[in-house]
DNA sequence: GCGCTAAACG
DNA sequence: CGTTTAGCGC
């Protein structure tokens, strides 16, 4: 079984290079992010060839996650359920039989310092709590998506001049660190070391894919209930080098629920 | 030999449907009227492949003409050339051996009674000025572009309700009728009398192509030196029908110039 | 760069 | 309806 996470950076301008992947790749669940639409005007008409069930969390414009699958989810639940938080619309939780899948668009930061940057650790806090209250201790559990932070010197391109950007500040990767220090595993991590690994490159950044310039952003994390039972977990680069591409790529792990 | 006129609204909007159209169609010359674009931005690359020769003259955002043709033009002109009337981007002439092609992006005249409906009238009036001076007597030439007047009753959908609209007014139709009075042949109703035939539909009317709500606007006229050499003037409906299409179609005479 | 939101124009 | 110009977000 194959869980993925994909940013789209808008489910319209990328249903082609979606439509493609998915059917080509064949992943069991993929969890969104940056879908950019409303609900009433998600494309699940156009995803409906496709076979994929499809639960949807999303805003005008900005952000936006998604979780489509294979097997209609037992349950769903959108949000951080807490009123101090804006509805951003940047989690989604689906349950399929024992599994627990938690999709989540971490807010970018923006500028170090920012508001949106305390708003990104405090939102990181809330999320942490989210984690521990929902995912029952000893069920198996992913979690995954757009986490806006390379945790390590390894997770993005020339390190020394990125001291400064946000996703790579050390008040990010503590808040990051903080949550998976109870017991997830990032699991592309678990099976491959080494730079030069990434899951997103900027579209400023002139041939940056080519000259894989990138970020390791997007990540997928399972439990411990869960984790041994990883067989792989790789970056698909292919949607990156179709017509039109996002700027991230999806990240795959294959789980062996016999 | 085969001319034709094509309003494309936006070059680089229209360049999948142009390129599928030209080469398909194979026209040796193509007067493009709305390319909207500065000659620094024109796609002249993207269309490389094609093997068209490209002569612009464009401005940002608004009317913007161009000669595309299989053979490269001897000489080139643009503009009305009177410092009295602004450079809006809206003539081109072209020197193919012996033969001239002048392609016009008529004013559109917004309002009857604006500012912009005296201004086409003025414009149309120095136009004619221009082809007189420029066409040598005895030459062939074409006349083609976006005229942007529906000279007859039978060039509108229900001629009765558009009595009161810009491009069916009597003074566009005689404004008109003075330039085409000093020897041009209107080649698509030389061949094909009677209503229906159209070159425009607007985007705003629901399935105003498939409805066939349309208007005539778009002319290729032939000087008395050309005009006995034209063998067919047809409106290419299929443009319009393609993905993304311009709210123009082309129109296509062909010359025996044996 | 390449998405998005708007308003202006036709 | 489908262009354009802008500004915003990442």
């Amino acid at each position: 079984m194959t869980v993925a996470t994909f940013n789209v950076n808008s489910i319209r301008a990328r249903m082609p290079v979606l439509k493609a992947w998915v059917e080509s790749a064949g992943p069991d669940i993929v969890a969104l992010q940056e879908t950019k639409v409303e609900d009433g005007s998600f494309p699940i008409a156009d995803l409906e060839p496709t076979g994929y069930h499809v639960a949807i969390h999303g805003q005008k414009g900005y952000n936006g996650v998604a979780i489509l699958s294979r097997v209609a989810p037992d349950e769903v639940h959108t949000g951080l359920g807490d009123p101090d938080f804006p509805e951003d619309c940047r989690v989604i939780r689906a349950r399929f039989g024992e599994l627990w899948v938690v999709g989540t668009y971490v807010p970018n930061g923006t500028k170090v310092g920012s508001e949106k940057f305390a708003y990104k650790l405090a939102w990181f806090e809330r999320f942490g709590r989210l984690l521990r209250e929902t995912v029952p201790a000893g069920t198996p559990a992913v979690w995954l998506g757009d986490i806006n932070v390379a945790p390590t010197d390894e997770d993005v391109y020339e390190p020394d001049r990125h001291r400064g950007d946000v996703c790579f500040q050390p008040e990010e990767k503590e808040a990051l660190a903080r949550i998976v220090g109870e017991g997830w595993t990032d699991l592309f991590r678990h099976f491959t070391p080494g730079p030069g690994h990434y899951t997103f490159w900027e579209y400023t950044i002139p041939n940056g894919f080519k000259r894989n310039l990138g970020w390791r952003i997007d990540h997928v994390y399972a439990n411990e209930a869960l984790a041994g039972r990883c067989t792989a977990c790789v970056v698909d680069r292919a949607p990156r080098s179709m017509e039109r591409p996002s700027d991230h790529t999806p990240v795959v792990a294959t789980f062996d629920l016999a």
